[in-house]
DNA sequence: TATCTTTGTGTAATATAAACACAAAGAAGT
DNA sequence: ACTTCTTTGTGTTTATATTACACAAAGATA
């Protein structure tokens, strides 16, 4: 079991890598993960790793795909059910890093050498994370819960790295009627604060039913 | 690993499954699968099984998701690979049955009650088939070499479980310049011969490298 | 020759997406 | 107090894509 853990901070999007304490690749940064136990379903393996590796609890975590090349692992055969999750990075303050494992984040555009094949399902995660920020509203997993408009497009054009129109992004995202206005503007900014939205969750679960799209 | 195998044939998508042998759930029917050897990736094993069950080689094989609840199989711990095919079964001429297994193709609207929780994997399957179909040009993978449009209209009715408009899904799919017309027509139908055409799976794959997306 | 089913074709109306610029808010510096 | 700087917030026009819709002719059958 391998998980992508992206974090958008900084204006940038940003993977968990912890660095190998043991044997093959010793020393290298590879994605987080160990076994499932017998007594836990993958996706609850997935959960209690997160929680073990960077203290979050709570987060977006979905199945990716599963790898089983013979030789990618050089000391035997091992099959990975590789995860990706999404976690707000922002205000969580994040330890990154427990168990006494060396753990950082690394702009995915800017990764070092990876063990095993972690570059490759690293890869493969942004790509289902670029196609699917798209049709289901995940971006918001990587944001605080109140955020401006323009951090939220910013995030789409890294996610997606394109460039967005303002005005078109603002006018569509808003016509969905799925974001709030808090009343609340941004603090602590050098120049006009933009006024803070959250996303309406139930409202989105709700229509989804009835046969709304979200569509970016 | 487990095989969701579809094909298209009179009119309606089908969906191959066998009838168990052995003790779990004997008699039951299930999807078709196996156990991955050691000296094989997952697809490997999936496409060896393909052939061993059904002797059909050279289909379209995709990765679905893994399953590992915990009581799936009501012996012991079980994870499985699940993975979907699609077959062309109409002129193939396939064997559904082999190794004395008992086999048979179903409509995928009228399954029998399956073993296991082979049903939700099928669900699962039909579920990507239903997304996948309109954003690449796998329909093609269910038909004959050589199809009237309207029949790939019909397959896609199916696929999507929503009516088409004749003349606007002529349009669109003429339009996109990946079918060829054969300069045949259809033969032995009580009426009106339709043009027969085949997919440029080859113009596709130059295209497609060039930023053209498949939509329908 | 009449009947039947299915093929093959175009246009107008509507909806969606894309392109585009500027005034005002508010912080920082002078 | 004033100027400068960065960022917010807002509409309209144009182009493109999608939808809705009907009928004549092909060819098999009786």
């Amino acid at each position: 079991m391998d998980c992508v853990v992206f974090g958008y901070d900084d204006g940038d999007l940003k993977v968990m890598l912890i660095q190998r304490k043991l044997k093959p690749f010793k020393g290298n940064w590879a994605l987080p993960g160990g076994s499932v136990r017998l007594d836990e379903t993958l996706d609850e393996a997935a959960r209690r790793e997160l929680v073990e590796e960077s203290g979050l609890n709570n987060v977006y975590l979905e199945q990716l795909y599963t790898v089983g090349d013979i030789k990618r692992d050089p000391r035997e055969r091992v099959v990975t059910v590789a995860y990706y999750a999404l976690v707000k990075l922002v205000g969580h303050n994040v330890q990154a890093s427990t168990d006494a494992e060396n753990a950082a984040w690394f702009s995915v555009n800017d990764v070092p050498k990876l063990a095993f094949d972690h570059q490759r399902i690293l890869d493969k995660a942004f790509e289902r994370l670029k196609g699917k920020v798209r049709y289901e509203p995940i971006g918001f997993e990587l944001l605080p819960g109140k955020f401006a408009l323009s951090e939220l497009q910013h995030l789409y054009e890294v996610c997606l790295e394109e460039k967005l129109d303002k005005r078109n992004f603002r006018k569509k995202i808003l016509g969905m009627g799925l974001l709030i206005g808090t009343g609340e503007i941004q603090k602590d900014v050098a120049h006009r604060a933009a006024r803070l939205y959250r996303f309406d969750m139930k409202k989105y679960r709700q229509i989804k039913k009835r046969g709304f799209s979200f569509w970016l």
